[in-house]
RNA sequence: GGCUGGGUAGCUCAGCUGGUUAGAGCGCUGGUCUCAUAAGCCGGAGGUCGGGAGUUCAAGUCUCCCCCCCGCCA
């Protein structure tokens, strides 16, 4: 952050309040949270928004299935987030919602601006339309050119007025943006995929609806009342709106915006649309659009059907909320989806923060009670541990370059050596040898290295683990804040004394997982874990050479969740090669429904279309239909394969096509 | 199918413009101190750097081909 800027203005999304607050709006919230306090905390004037998004016609829809109002609902699950981010300590500065009058206000001005700029018109909206979904979608993204790529339901094609946006216009100016700005989009990896995009030509983007209430109306002046505005034009605008524009606009010297934060599934809104709204308004853009990767469970998507959805509240609860904020910022680089498990989060809070951070207190607080009634003086440092400190600096002037390019794991890895130095200077200068032969200033010296340590890295983890190093501070005899953070980190300075407090261990080992509830299997598997880890323990001390096998790693299901996948025998009726493909083979297999299902299989290496006609094969008949290569496939072959080649799974005698198996 | 980014120790990953015995953290393991939360510190175990070919005095690091994974797009 340059000195001239002053004023940082940071963002996490405003979330869709179809759904209730979950582990990922935890972590977008909590990175935003942590770089708001360490703005803070060095000096600058900031501003930092968080909200709800709540308008369009899923929440409509979803009210209604309740017997609610739209508003109603909203009220409801906007309460939640606000709720969560309360008990959080999330320090925003605005909770900014989509109903708010002023935003609404807002979004008319900016639709009456690009109005006056000549970028918005009036066409007919042409799109396919998915009953069941209540979805648009484009040519390219059907499939078979008929089928919901959602659903896979057919769809109608529907028509409809609405006003766009020319987004066209804006290709060239945004390309130069990504070319000048290199970092405008985090991580670096993420803005080539932007640009592909933007480089394969963009189409103007319908932003009015006719088919829905729930949104922001047309202004006045457009005198067209069925229009709402579509749901990313109203959401996006929160940003400026949130700061008043086009109402009082008094807080508009925060923008442009220093970050947006926000998920990898939103960067095309945010990357691409939005920095063309905002040439459009002849505003500035933001400087950073960063956006971070999931949390998945055992590599895959959390969601409520698989049921191993992890509820923050509850992680935060039995673990502590800053430590679980030290996990996430800790375990993943940016960008990167990262996997969640009780496991992960014991080792870090055990070897991380009991063994190396908290129990570096304890020492401090062991020998200067023990030698010097807990009042150490820094004078002889800079005689005995010159080396030790100049490392330290040099580490502790180069962190904060990761906090900006949201590199919170890179940025702590780097505190987290200095802890290392610290730990490492006690037991090479050994203090109770030094009381022992009466060099108590060099005793002391070391104490106060150590302590002068602890005391940097705790500002710097001050916006990660806010109440926390408060605490180690006290223990120490300062206070986090500005000043000790001019004094200890821009300076380089030390702590003259230290008048040391008795605290008990701050991070209290923890053995085994604490929750029970991120789905049962979830909770079996960590304390299957646990236990195990404690067996082998015990166990490589007993007998270290037993045969013990590996219990299963793999995860087991119910017959429940077995019967979920329908498993069909089908007979195959017609086969074909695809063109240009060396592994596909189009079949058109007989599952005793009304027609043929196509299903498209990678088995042209093994069977020929004619082997395969009349011969019957087992289908998982459930599958959500794909398109591989341009064509919809409705199920998939059973199929075993090793290094021999792939062979087909086929029923011993011949079965009724649609026969169940299993 | 097109285009990014990857495939490096059990795990998660560093390795810039090619150059001495390929690194870190965690895990495992041997040792050691005692101020400390059975913590700390020191040491070790050895990974054909996805596969193959090539360029070079020299390649994890460049070129070509192939395999596999993630992502974006179609």
């Amino acid at each position: 952050m340059s000195e001239k800027c002053k004023k940082v203005y940071i963002t996490t999304p405003i979330y869709y309040v179809n759904d209730v607050p979950h582990i990922g709006h935890a972590y977008t919230t909590i990175i935003a949270d942590t770089l708001a306090r360490y703005s803070r905390m060095i000096g600058m004037d900031v501003f930092f928004l968080t909200g709800t998004d709540e308008h369009g016609q899923k929440i409509e829809l979803a009210a209604k299935a309740r017997g609610k109002s739209p508003q109603e609902y909203a009220d409801e699950i906007s309460n939640r987030f606000k709720q969560l981010w309360g008990d959080f300590e999330i320090s925003y500065d605005k909770f900014i919602r989509t109903t708010d009058p002023e935003h609404m206000k807002g979004v008319q001005k900016a639709f009456e601006v690009m109005v006056e700029r000549g970028d918005i018109y009036k066409d007919v909206y042409r799109g396919h339309y998915c009953v069941s979904c209540e979805t648009f979608f484009t040519d390219t993204q059907l499939v078979d050119e008929e089928f919901c790529p959602e659903c896979g339901r057919s769809t109608t094609m529907v028509e409809e007025e609405s006003y766009f946006f020319r987004l066209s216009k804006y290709q060239d100016k945004l390309l130069e943006w990504y070319e000048n700005k290199p970092d405008c989009i985090l991580p670096k990896a993420k803005r080539n995929e932007v640009i592909n995009f933007v480089k394969s030509g963009l189409n103007d983007l319908s932003i009015t609806r006719t088919s829905f209430d729930w949104g922001v109306k047309l202004p006045e002046s457009m005198h067209d009342p069925k229009h709402v505005m579509y749901v990313w034009l109203d959401a996006l605008m929160n940003y400026i709106t949130a700061l008043g524009y086009g109402t009082d606009e008094k807080l508009m010297d925060y923008w442009p915006a220093k970050i947006h934060l926000i998920g990898k599934d939103i960067l095309r809104f945010h990357a691409i649309y939005w920095p063309a709204f905002l040439m459009s308004l002849g505003l500035e853009l933001p400087h950073h659009v960063a956006a971070h990767g999931w949390w998945t469970r055992n590599g895959e998507k959390m969601s409520k059907s698989k049921g191993n959805v992890v509820d923050p509240r509850e992680i935060a609860d039995a673990y502590g909320l800053e430590n679980f904020r030290y996990f996430m910022l800790r375990e993943v680089p940016f960008g990167q989806d990262g996997d969640f498990s009780q496991r992960a989060l014991i080792d870090r809070i055990n070897s991380d923060l009991s063994n190396d951070l908290g129990n570096l207190l304890n020492r401090i607080i062991g020998m200067s009670g023990k030698y010097f009634d807990f009042n150490v003086q820094s004078e002889n440092v800079g005689h005995y541990h010159k080396e030790e400190l100049a490392e330290v600096e040099a580490i502790l002037a180069n962190v904060e370059p990761f906090l900006y390019e949201v590199q919170t794991n890179r940025y702590l890895e780097e505190l987290w050596k200095t802890l290392r130095i610290a730990n490492k200077a006690i037991d090479t200068a050994m203090p109770w040898v030094k009381m022992k032969e009466n060099k108590e200033d060099e005793a002391m010296a070391t104490i106060a290295l150590v302590a002068n340590i602890l005391a940097k890295v705790s500002v710097l983890l001050h916006p990660v683990m806010p109440k926390t190093t408060q605490t180690i501070a006290h223990a120490l005899g300062f206070e986090v804040n500005n000043e000790s953070y001019i004094r200890l980190i821009k300076e380089k300075a030390l702590l003259e004394r230290f008048t040391i407090e008795k605290v008990p261990p701050l991070f209290p080992r923890i053995e085994a997982p604490l929750v029970e509830t991120p789905g049962q299997k979830a909770v079996e598997e960590a304390k299957k874990e646990a236990e195990t880890k404690a067996d082998k323990k015990s166990e490589a001390k007993a007998k270290p050479t037993s045969d013990e096998k590996e219990p299963e790693e793999e995860n087991l299901i119910t017959i429940d969740q077995f019967f979920k996948v329908k498993l069909k025998v089908g007979s195959v009726v017609e086969a074909e090669e695809v063109p240009k493909s060396k592994k596909l083979l189009k079949l058109q297999v007989d599952l005793g429904e009304e027609k043929p299902r196509q299903i498209v299989a990678g088995i042209k290496e093994w069977y020929s279309p004619e082997e395969l006609v009349g011969t019957q094969v087992c289908v998982v008949a459930n599958l959500k239909p794909a398109k591989l290569m341009g064509m919809v496939s409705e199920g998939m072959l059973l199929a075993a394969k090793d290094d021999e080649g792939l062979c087909l799974i086929r029923p011993e005698k011949p079965r009724k096509p649609g026969s169940a198996i299993g």
